[in-house]
DNA sequence: TTTTATCTACTGGTTTCCCGGTATTTTTGA
DNA sequence: TCAAAAATACCGGGAAACCAGTAGATAAAA
Protein backbone atom coordinates (compact mmCIF):
# COMPACT_ATOMS: atom_id res chain seq x y z
CA UNK A 1 0.00 0.00 0.00
CA UNK A 2 1.09 3.56 -0.61
CA UNK A 3 1.78 6.21 1.73
CA UNK A 4 0.04 8.87 1.69
CA UNK A 5 2.39 11.53 1.88
CA UNK A 6 4.13 9.60 -1.39
CA UNK A 7 2.52 10.46 -4.72
CA UNK A 8 -0.04 8.13 -5.69
CA UNK A 9 0.12 6.51 -8.86
CA UNK A 10 -3.52 6.47 -10.56
CA UNK A 11 -4.80 4.53 -13.75
CA UNK A 12 -8.64 4.19 -15.51
CA UNK A 13 -9.54 1.55 -17.17
CA UNK A 14 -13.24 2.62 -18.93
CA UNK A 15 -14.63 2.08 -22.19
CA UNK A 16 -15.92 5.50 -22.30
CA UNK A 17 -13.78 8.17 -23.44
CA UNK A 18 -16.01 10.84 -21.86
CA UNK A 19 -15.50 9.60 -18.70
CA UNK A 20 -11.81 9.01 -18.98
CA UNK A 21 -11.77 12.41 -19.57
CA UNK A 22 -13.73 13.63 -16.53
CA UNK A 23 -11.91 11.73 -14.27
CA UNK A 24 -8.91 13.01 -15.56
CA UNK A 25 -10.31 16.64 -15.03
CA UNK A 26 -11.42 15.70 -11.46
CA UNK A 27 -8.29 14.32 -10.68
CA UNK A 28 -5.85 17.10 -11.98
CA UNK A 29 -7.06 19.37 -8.81
CA UNK A 30 -5.43 16.61 -6.46
CA UNK A 31 -1.31 17.49 -6.69
CA UNK A 32 -0.95 14.12 -4.79
CA UNK A 33 -2.69 11.87 -7.45
CA UNK A 34 -0.64 11.02 -10.44
CA UNK A 35 -2.48 9.71 -13.55
CA UNK A 36 -0.38 7.01 -15.09
CA UNK A 37 -2.38 6.27 -18.07
CA UNK A 38 -5.90 5.98 -19.25
CA UNK A 39 -7.68 2.55 -20.72
CA UNK A 40 -10.54 1.83 -23.09
CA UNK A 41 -10.33 -2.08 -23.24
CA UNK A 42 -8.52 -4.31 -20.43
CA UNK A 43 -5.83 -5.68 -22.29
CA UNK A 44 -4.43 -2.75 -22.80
CA UNK A 45 -4.29 -2.33 -19.47
CA UNK A 46 -2.79 -5.56 -18.24
CA UNK A 47 0.30 -4.84 -20.12
CA UNK A 48 1.03 -1.68 -19.08
CA UNK A 49 0.89 -3.10 -15.26
CA UNK A 50 2.52 -5.84 -16.00
CA UNK A 51 5.59 -3.29 -16.40
CA UNK A 52 4.58 -0.30 -14.12
CA UNK A 53 3.70 0.23 -10.48
CA UNK A 54 0.14 1.08 -10.46
CA UNK A 55 -1.07 2.17 -6.57
CA UNK A 56 -4.95 2.24 -7.54
CA UNK A 57 -7.18 1.69 -10.69
CA UNK A 58 -10.60 2.99 -11.31
CA UNK A 59 -12.11 0.05 -13.50
CA UNK A 60 -15.37 -0.29 -15.26
CA UNK A 61 -16.64 -3.38 -14.93
CA UNK A 62 -18.46 -3.22 -18.08
CA UNK A 63 -15.55 -3.48 -20.66
CA UNK A 64 -16.09 -4.32 -24.20
CA UNK A 65 -13.55 -7.48 -24.14
CA UNK A 66 -13.05 -9.11 -21.24
CA UNK A 67 -15.10 -9.37 -18.01
CA UNK A 68 -14.49 -6.31 -15.36
CA UNK A 69 -15.29 -9.38 -12.81
CA UNK A 70 -11.80 -11.23 -14.50
CA UNK A 71 -10.15 -8.22 -15.62
CA UNK A 72 -10.26 -7.46 -11.34
CA UNK A 73 -9.19 -10.60 -10.57
CA UNK A 74 -6.03 -10.58 -12.86
CA UNK A 75 -5.04 -7.45 -11.71
CA UNK A 76 -4.74 -8.61 -8.02
CA UNK A 77 -3.27 -11.57 -9.03
CA UNK A 78 -0.40 -10.15 -11.17
CA UNK A 79 -0.07 -7.22 -8.65
CA UNK A 80 -1.46 -7.56 -4.97
CA UNK A 81 -0.81 -4.29 -3.59
CA UNK A 82 -2.80 -2.58 -6.07
CA UNK A 83 -6.33 -1.30 -4.99
CA UNK A 84 -8.96 -1.76 -7.38
CA UNK A 85 -12.06 0.40 -6.97
CA UNK A 86 -14.94 -0.26 -9.43
CA UNK A 87 -16.39 1.98 -10.95
CA UNK A 88 -20.23 1.23 -12.78
CA UNK A 89 -23.70 1.88 -13.27
CA UNK A 90 -25.02 -1.28 -12.29
CA UNK A 91 -26.90 -1.01 -9.16
CA UNK A 92 -27.90 -4.70 -8.31
CA UNK A 93 -26.76 -6.01 -5.37
CA UNK A 94 -25.32 -9.13 -6.46
CA UNK A 95 -23.20 -7.55 -8.84
CA UNK A 96 -21.56 -5.24 -5.95
CA UNK A 97 -21.17 -8.02 -4.45
CA UNK A 98 -19.53 -10.34 -6.77
CA UNK A 99 -17.12 -7.65 -7.61
CA UNK A 100 -16.07 -7.52 -4.05
CA UNK A 101 -15.31 -10.91 -4.31
CA UNK A 102 -13.09 -10.63 -6.97
CA UNK A 103 -10.92 -8.67 -4.94
CA UNK A 104 -12.19 -4.76 -5.75
CA UNK A 105 -11.83 -2.38 -2.81
CA UNK A 106 -14.69 -0.88 -3.19
CA UNK A 107 -17.42 0.53 -5.74
CA UNK A 108 -18.87 3.36 -6.81
CA UNK A 109 -21.44 4.28 -9.08
CA UNK A 110 -21.00 6.84 -11.98
CA UNK A 111 -22.92 9.77 -10.54
CA UNK A 112 -20.78 10.37 -8.17
CA UNK A 113 -19.97 13.78 -7.27
CA UNK A 114 -16.35 14.86 -7.17
CA UNK A 115 -15.83 15.08 -3.58
CA UNK A 116 -17.32 11.42 -2.77
CA UNK A 117 -15.03 10.44 -5.76
CA UNK A 118 -11.90 11.64 -3.81
CA UNK A 119 -12.99 10.60 -0.55
CA UNK A 120 -13.82 7.13 -1.72
CA UNK A 121 -10.31 7.16 -3.02
CA UNK A 122 -8.86 8.18 0.14
CA UNK A 123 -10.60 5.60 2.15
CA UNK A 124 -9.63 3.11 -0.55
CA UNK A 125 -6.10 3.83 -0.49
CA UNK A 126 -6.11 3.66 3.36
CA UNK A 127 -6.86 0.43 2.89
CA UNK A 128 -10.78 0.68 3.70
CA UNK A 129 -13.86 -0.54 1.83
CA UNK A 130 -15.33 2.00 0.19
CA UNK A 131 -18.49 2.60 -1.44
CA UNK A 132 -20.11 5.45 -2.76
CA UNK A 133 -23.78 6.69 -1.17
CA UNK A 134 -26.06 5.24 -3.06
CA UNK A 135 -24.18 2.03 -2.99
CA UNK A 136 -24.29 2.17 0.63
CA UNK A 137 -28.38 2.11 0.21
CA UNK A 138 -28.41 -0.61 -2.15
CA UNK A 139 -26.00 -3.43 0.24
CA UNK A 140 -27.92 -2.30 3.37
CA UNK A 141 -31.07 -3.10 1.76
CA UNK A 142 -31.09 -6.35 -0.01
CA UNK A 143 -33.74 -7.45 -2.48
CA UNK A 144 -35.61 -10.96 -1.47
CA UNK A 145 -34.07 -13.25 -4.06
CA UNK A 146 -30.46 -11.90 -3.97
CA UNK A 147 -30.12 -14.00 -0.78
CA UNK A 148 -29.47 -16.99 -2.40
CA UNK A 149 -25.75 -16.29 -3.60
CA UNK A 150 -24.90 -16.68 -7.21
CA UNK A 151 -23.98 -20.00 -8.02
CA UNK A 152 -20.36 -20.22 -9.18
CA UNK A 153 -20.13 -22.14 -12.40
CA UNK A 154 -17.77 -23.95 -14.43
CA UNK A 155 -17.07 -22.88 -18.42
CA UNK A 156 -18.82 -26.17 -19.45
CA UNK A 157 -21.93 -25.23 -16.81
CA UNK A 158 -22.24 -21.92 -18.39
CA UNK A 159 -22.18 -23.31 -21.92
CA UNK A 160 -24.91 -25.59 -21.31
CA UNK A 161 -26.87 -23.41 -19.85
CA UNK A 162 -26.84 -20.57 -23.03
CA UNK A 163 -27.84 -23.52 -24.72
CA UNK A 164 -30.71 -25.00 -22.35
CA UNK A 165 -32.07 -21.29 -22.27
CA UNK A 166 -31.99 -21.74 -26.60
CA UNK A 167 -34.01 -24.34 -26.14
CA UNK A 168 -31.31 -27.04 -27.33
CA UNK A 169 -32.75 -30.19 -25.97
CA UNK A 170 -30.17 -32.96 -24.43
CA UNK A 171 -29.40 -35.14 -27.12
CA UNK A 172 -29.23 -32.15 -29.48
CA UNK A 173 -26.72 -30.80 -27.46
CA UNK A 174 -24.82 -33.48 -27.23
CA UNK A 175 -24.30 -33.90 -30.82
CA UNK A 176 -23.40 -30.28 -31.16
CA UNK A 177 -20.51 -30.76 -28.01
CA UNK A 178 -19.29 -34.27 -29.20
CA UNK A 179 -20.06 -35.87 -26.15
CA UNK A 180 -22.02 -38.55 -24.98
CA UNK A 181 -26.09 -37.31 -23.45
CA UNK A 182 -25.26 -38.86 -20.11
CA UNK A 183 -22.44 -36.17 -19.72
CA UNK A 184 -25.27 -33.30 -20.53
CA UNK A 185 -27.16 -34.55 -18.21
CA UNK A 186 -24.64 -35.00 -15.35
CA UNK A 187 -23.98 -30.84 -16.06
CA UNK A 188 -27.73 -30.12 -16.19
CA UNK A 189 -28.11 -32.14 -12.94
CA UNK A 190 -25.50 -29.89 -11.49
CA UNK A 191 -27.00 -26.96 -12.99
CA UNK A 192 -30.41 -27.55 -11.25
CA UNK A 193 -28.39 -28.06 -7.81
CA UNK A 194 -26.27 -25.06 -7.74
CA UNK A 195 -29.50 -23.02 -8.31
CA UNK A 196 -31.22 -25.01 -5.75
CA UNK A 197 -34.09 -25.11 -8.40
CA UNK A 198 -36.63 -28.09 -9.76
CA UNK A 199 -36.54 -27.81 -13.74
CA UNK A 200 -35.44 -25.63 -16.42
CA UNK A 201 -38.27 -23.16 -15.84
CA UNK A 202 -37.01 -22.55 -12.66
CA UNK A 203 -33.21 -22.43 -13.83
CA UNK A 204 -33.86 -20.50 -16.73
CA UNK A 205 -35.54 -17.49 -14.41
CA UNK A 206 -32.93 -17.72 -11.86
CA UNK A 207 -30.26 -17.58 -14.50
CA UNK A 208 -31.75 -14.46 -16.06
CA UNK A 209 -32.37 -12.87 -12.12
CA UNK A 210 -28.73 -12.93 -11.70
CA UNK A 211 -27.80 -11.98 -15.41
CA UNK A 212 -26.23 -15.48 -16.59
CA UNK A 213 -28.25 -15.33 -19.59
CA UNK A 214 -29.09 -12.00 -21.85
CA UNK A 215 -30.64 -14.01 -24.50
CA UNK A 216 -30.14 -11.20 -27.07
CA UNK B 1 -31.30 27.10 -35.82
CA UNK B 2 -28.30 28.60 -34.95
CA UNK B 3 -25.65 29.70 -38.30
CA UNK B 4 -22.20 27.89 -38.18
CA UNK B 5 -20.01 30.92 -37.97
CA UNK B 6 -22.10 31.80 -34.81
CA UNK B 7 -21.22 31.09 -31.33
CA UNK B 8 -22.88 27.76 -30.35
CA UNK B 9 -24.57 27.71 -27.05
CA UNK B 10 -24.81 24.40 -25.26
CA UNK B 11 -25.99 22.95 -22.49
CA UNK B 12 -25.62 19.23 -20.73
CA UNK B 13 -27.97 17.67 -18.85
CA UNK B 14 -26.45 14.45 -16.99
CA UNK B 15 -27.06 13.51 -13.20
CA UNK B 16 -23.27 11.81 -13.73
CA UNK B 17 -20.67 15.05 -12.65
CA UNK B 18 -17.71 12.65 -14.11
CA UNK B 19 -19.84 13.06 -17.70
CA UNK B 20 -20.36 16.58 -17.49
CA UNK B 21 -16.88 17.39 -16.43
CA UNK B 22 -15.44 14.75 -19.54
CA UNK B 23 -17.90 16.65 -22.01
CA UNK B 24 -17.11 20.10 -21.24
CA UNK B 25 -13.49 19.31 -21.30
CA UNK B 26 -13.83 17.59 -24.46
CA UNK B 27 -16.46 20.61 -25.71
CA UNK B 28 -13.47 23.26 -24.08
CA UNK B 29 -11.35 22.66 -26.88
CA UNK B 30 -13.89 23.80 -29.77
CA UNK B 31 -13.36 27.81 -29.42
CA UNK B 32 -17.08 27.93 -31.59
CA UNK B 33 -18.65 26.19 -28.40
CA UNK B 34 -19.75 28.08 -25.58
CA UNK B 35 -20.71 26.17 -22.70
CA UNK B 36 -24.02 27.69 -20.91
CA UNK B 37 -24.39 25.21 -18.08
CA UNK B 38 -24.67 22.02 -16.97
CA UNK B 39 -27.22 19.84 -15.14
CA UNK B 40 -28.09 17.12 -12.82
CA UNK B 41 -31.52 17.49 -12.51
CA UNK B 42 -34.05 17.80 -15.87
CA UNK B 43 -36.38 20.38 -14.22
CA UNK B 44 -33.47 22.55 -13.55
CA UNK B 45 -32.77 23.16 -16.79
CA UNK B 46 -36.39 23.26 -17.68
CA UNK B 47 -36.08 26.76 -15.61
CA UNK B 48 -33.03 27.53 -17.37
CA UNK B 49 -34.03 27.32 -20.42
CA UNK B 50 -36.77 29.25 -19.86
CA UNK B 51 -34.58 32.65 -19.48
CA UNK B 52 -31.55 31.75 -21.69
CA UNK B 53 -30.96 30.55 -25.07
CA UNK B 54 -29.87 27.01 -25.77
CA UNK B 55 -28.89 25.72 -29.01
CA UNK B 56 -28.19 22.66 -28.54
CA UNK B 57 -28.63 19.87 -25.13
CA UNK B 58 -26.80 16.75 -24.71
CA UNK B 59 -29.37 14.70 -22.38
CA UNK B 60 -29.07 11.77 -20.52
CA UNK B 61 -32.32 10.20 -20.94
CA UNK B 62 -31.92 8.44 -17.54
CA UNK B 63 -32.10 10.80 -14.83
CA UNK B 64 -33.11 10.30 -11.38
CA UNK B 65 -36.51 13.19 -11.48
CA UNK B 66 -37.87 12.95 -14.85
CA UNK B 67 -38.15 10.58 -17.34
CA UNK B 68 -35.58 11.28 -20.29
CA UNK B 69 -37.91 11.23 -22.92
CA UNK B 70 -40.63 13.54 -21.42
CA UNK B 71 -38.20 16.17 -20.54
CA UNK B 72 -36.98 15.96 -24.61
CA UNK B 73 -40.32 16.24 -25.67
CA UNK B 74 -40.78 19.12 -23.26
CA UNK B 75 -37.49 21.13 -24.58
CA UNK B 76 -38.67 20.99 -27.47
CA UNK B 77 -42.32 22.45 -26.68
CA UNK B 78 -40.82 25.11 -24.82
CA UNK B 79 -38.13 25.79 -27.37
CA UNK B 80 -38.77 24.49 -30.98
CA UNK B 81 -35.74 25.77 -32.22
CA UNK B 82 -33.17 23.70 -29.52
CA UNK B 83 -31.70 20.72 -30.97
CA UNK B 84 -32.09 17.48 -28.32
CA UNK B 85 -29.11 15.68 -29.08
CA UNK B 86 -30.12 12.01 -26.73
CA UNK B 87 -26.45 10.39 -24.41
CA UNK B 88 -27.22 7.26 -23.48
CA UNK B 89 -25.88 3.54 -22.38
CA UNK B 90 -29.15 2.12 -23.53
CA UNK B 91 -28.86 0.25 -26.64
CA UNK B 92 -32.05 -1.30 -27.47
CA UNK B 93 -33.90 -0.26 -30.57
CA UNK B 94 -37.28 0.42 -28.74
CA UNK B 95 -35.38 3.18 -27.15
CA UNK B 96 -33.65 4.64 -29.93
CA UNK B 97 -36.30 4.69 -31.67
CA UNK B 98 -38.70 6.54 -28.92
CA UNK B 99 -36.37 8.93 -28.23
CA UNK B 100 -36.39 10.39 -31.33
CA UNK B 101 -40.05 10.12 -31.69
CA UNK B 102 -40.38 12.54 -28.68
CA UNK B 103 -37.96 15.17 -30.41
CA UNK B 104 -34.70 14.21 -30.63
CA UNK B 105 -32.03 15.08 -32.95
CA UNK B 106 -29.72 12.16 -32.63
CA UNK B 107 -28.45 9.45 -30.12
CA UNK B 108 -25.16 9.15 -28.75
CA UNK B 109 -24.32 5.67 -26.94
CA UNK B 110 -21.58 7.43 -24.09
CA UNK B 111 -18.65 5.37 -25.33
CA UNK B 112 -18.51 7.49 -27.98
CA UNK B 113 -14.91 9.24 -29.27
CA UNK B 114 -14.67 13.03 -28.77
CA UNK B 115 -13.81 13.37 -32.45
CA UNK B 116 -17.55 10.99 -32.70
CA UNK B 117 -18.86 13.48 -30.61
CA UNK B 118 -18.18 16.96 -32.17
CA UNK B 119 -19.02 15.27 -35.68
CA UNK B 120 -22.21 14.35 -34.05
CA UNK B 121 -22.56 17.78 -32.66
CA UNK B 122 -22.02 19.72 -36.09
CA UNK B 123 -24.34 16.97 -38.20
CA UNK B 124 -27.31 17.27 -35.31
CA UNK B 125 -26.48 21.42 -35.88
CA UNK B 126 -27.04 21.37 -39.47
CA UNK B 127 -30.56 19.96 -39.17
CA UNK B 128 -29.35 16.24 -39.55
CA UNK B 129 -30.17 13.46 -37.56
CA UNK B 130 -26.70 12.40 -35.80
CA UNK B 131 -25.81 8.70 -34.48
CA UNK B 132 -22.39 7.45 -32.91
CA UNK B 133 -21.33 4.13 -34.70
CA UNK B 134 -22.56 2.22 -32.33
CA UNK B 135 -26.43 3.37 -32.35
CA UNK B 136 -26.18 2.93 -36.41
CA UNK B 137 -25.72 -0.50 -36.07
CA UNK B 138 -28.09 -1.00 -33.83
CA UNK B 139 -30.41 0.80 -35.72
CA UNK B 140 -29.51 -1.07 -39.10
CA UNK B 141 -29.31 -4.92 -37.78
CA UNK B 142 -32.95 -5.19 -35.49
CA UNK B 143 -32.97 -8.04 -33.04
CA UNK B 144 -34.69 -11.28 -34.15
CA UNK B 145 -37.05 -10.64 -31.14
CA UNK B 146 -38.12 -7.62 -32.45
CA UNK B 147 -40.03 -8.88 -35.40
CA UNK B 148 -42.10 -11.46 -34.03
CA UNK B 149 -45.29 -9.56 -32.43
CA UNK B 150 -45.82 -10.36 -28.56
CA UNK B 151 -48.32 -12.84 -28.57
CA UNK B 152 -51.41 -12.13 -26.82
CA UNK B 153 -52.05 -14.34 -24.41
CA UNK B 154 -55.83 -15.08 -22.09
CA UNK B 155 -56.60 -14.31 -19.02
CA UNK B 156 -55.67 -18.28 -18.18
CA UNK B 157 -52.49 -18.59 -20.38
CA UNK B 158 -51.00 -16.02 -18.46
CA UNK B 159 -51.81 -17.25 -15.22
CA UNK B 160 -50.74 -20.62 -16.22
CA UNK B 161 -46.75 -18.80 -17.58
CA UNK B 162 -46.87 -17.49 -14.56
CA UNK B 163 -47.02 -20.44 -12.81
CA UNK B 164 -44.74 -22.43 -15.20
CA UNK B 165 -42.08 -19.43 -14.84
CA UNK B 166 -42.49 -20.45 -10.74
CA UNK B 167 -41.47 -24.16 -12.08
CA UNK B 168 -44.85 -25.57 -10.64
CA UNK B 169 -45.12 -28.84 -13.01
CA UNK B 170 -48.65 -29.71 -14.77
CA UNK B 171 -50.13 -31.49 -11.79
CA UNK B 172 -49.49 -29.14 -9.46
CA UNK B 173 -50.37 -26.54 -11.48
CA UNK B 174 -54.47 -28.53 -12.10
CA UNK B 175 -54.54 -29.32 -8.17
CA UNK B 176 -53.65 -25.48 -7.22
CA UNK B 177 -56.02 -24.41 -10.16
CA UNK B 178 -59.02 -27.58 -9.54
CA UNK B 179 -58.58 -28.16 -13.16
CA UNK B 180 -57.62 -31.82 -14.90
CA UNK B 181 -53.81 -31.77 -15.60
CA UNK B 182 -54.88 -32.70 -19.34
CA UNK B 183 -56.40 -29.13 -19.24
CA UNK B 184 -53.07 -27.60 -17.90
CA UNK B 185 -51.33 -29.66 -20.72
CA UNK B 186 -53.10 -28.15 -23.29
CA UNK B 187 -52.56 -24.51 -22.13
CA UNK B 188 -48.99 -25.37 -22.20
CA UNK B 189 -49.27 -26.74 -25.74
CA UNK B 190 -51.03 -23.21 -26.48
CA UNK B 191 -48.36 -21.10 -24.94
CA UNK B 192 -45.56 -22.91 -27.11
CA UNK B 193 -48.02 -22.43 -29.60
CA UNK B 194 -48.24 -18.56 -29.15
CA UNK B 195 -44.65 -18.17 -28.56
CA UNK B 196 -43.62 -20.44 -31.68
CA UNK B 197 -40.87 -22.25 -29.05
CA UNK B 198 -40.07 -26.35 -28.61
CA UNK B 199 -40.13 -26.34 -24.64
CA UNK B 200 -40.28 -24.62 -21.39
CA UNK B 201 -36.34 -23.24 -21.42
CA UNK B 202 -37.31 -21.05 -25.18
CA UNK B 203 -41.22 -20.13 -23.81
CA UNK B 204 -39.59 -18.88 -20.27
CA UNK B 205 -36.55 -16.83 -22.38
CA UNK B 206 -39.54 -15.53 -24.72
CA UNK B 207 -41.66 -14.46 -21.99
CA UNK B 208 -38.98 -12.11 -20.43
CA UNK B 209 -37.65 -10.50 -23.52
CA UNK B 210 -40.86 -9.67 -24.02
CA UNK B 211 -41.33 -8.41 -19.89
CA UNK B 212 -44.04 -11.16 -19.52
CA UNK B 213 -42.76 -12.27 -16.65
CA UNK B 214 -41.35 -10.04 -14.20
CA UNK B 215 -39.67 -12.60 -11.50
CA UNK B 216 -38.94 -10.39 -8.69
C1' DT C 1 -78.91 -14.99 -31.66
C1' DT C 2 -75.36 -16.89 -33.71
C1' DT C 3 -70.62 -16.83 -34.24
C1' DT C 4 -66.25 -16.71 -31.97
C1' DA C 5 -63.04 -17.19 -28.33
C1' DT C 6 -61.87 -19.44 -24.25
C1' DC C 7 -61.72 -22.97 -21.01
C1' DT C 8 -62.30 -27.32 -20.37
C1' DA C 9 -61.20 -32.47 -21.14
C1' DC C 10 -59.94 -36.69 -23.45
C1' DT C 11 -56.93 -40.72 -26.11
C1' DG C 12 -52.66 -42.56 -27.03
C1' DG C 13 -48.16 -42.17 -27.79
C1' DT C 14 -43.01 -40.45 -27.87
C1' DT C 15 -39.46 -37.82 -26.06
C1' DT C 16 -37.20 -35.46 -22.73
C1' DC C 17 -36.31 -34.44 -18.17
C1' DC C 18 -35.16 -35.44 -13.48
C1' DC C 19 -33.40 -38.46 -9.64
C1' DG C 20 -30.29 -41.61 -7.18
C1' DG C 21 -26.24 -43.29 -7.41
C1' DT C 22 -21.16 -44.36 -9.15
C1' DA C 23 -16.76 -43.78 -11.47
C1' DT C 24 -12.85 -42.64 -14.73
C1' DT C 25 -10.04 -39.25 -16.90
C1' DT C 26 -8.34 -34.66 -17.48
C1' DT C 27 -7.23 -30.17 -15.87
C1' DT C 28 -5.91 -27.07 -12.57
C1' DG C 29 -4.04 -25.09 -8.48
C1' DA C 30 -1.30 -25.31 -4.25
C1' DT D 1 3.76 -33.68 -7.32
C1' DC D 2 -0.25 -34.27 -5.12
C1' DA D 3 -4.94 -33.09 -4.13
C1' DA D 4 -8.97 -30.85 -5.63
C1' DA D 5 -12.02 -29.46 -9.20
C1' DA D 6 -14.01 -30.25 -13.55
C1' DA D 7 -15.46 -32.90 -17.39
C1' DT D 8 -16.53 -37.10 -18.87
C1' DA D 9 -19.56 -41.32 -18.75
C1' DC D 10 -22.63 -45.00 -17.13
C1' DC D 11 -27.19 -47.54 -15.04
C1' DG D 12 -31.99 -47.91 -14.03
C1' DG D 13 -36.19 -46.00 -13.32
C1' DG D 14 -40.05 -42.72 -12.66
C1' DA D 15 -42.07 -38.31 -13.67
C1' DA D 16 -43.00 -34.75 -16.53
C1' DA D 17 -43.21 -32.65 -20.89
C1' DC D 18 -44.43 -32.56 -25.65
C1' DC D 19 -47.09 -34.06 -29.94
C1' DA D 20 -51.38 -34.65 -32.80
C1' DG D 21 -55.86 -34.75 -32.92
C1' DT D 22 -60.69 -34.20 -31.17
C1' DA D 23 -64.48 -32.14 -28.80
C1' DG D 24 -68.07 -30.47 -25.27
C1' DA D 25 -69.28 -26.43 -22.26
C1' DT D 26 -69.37 -21.72 -21.47
C1' DA D 27 -68.92 -17.01 -22.03
C1' DA D 28 -68.42 -12.89 -24.74
C1' DA D 29 -68.99 -10.26 -28.86
C1' DA D 30 -71.24 -9.49 -33.44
Amino acid sequence: MSLMNDNIVLAIVDDHPIVIEGLKTLLKEEPQIAIAGSFTRGKDFMDFLQHNRVDLVLLDIMLPDTSGMDLCRDIKKLSPDTVVLALSNHTERSIILQILQNGASGYLVKNVSSTELLNCLKEALKGEIAFSKEVKEIITRPAQHEFKQVPTLTKREKQILQLVSQGKTTPVMAQELNVSPLTIETHRRNLLQKFDVKNVAELIMAAVQHKMITGY
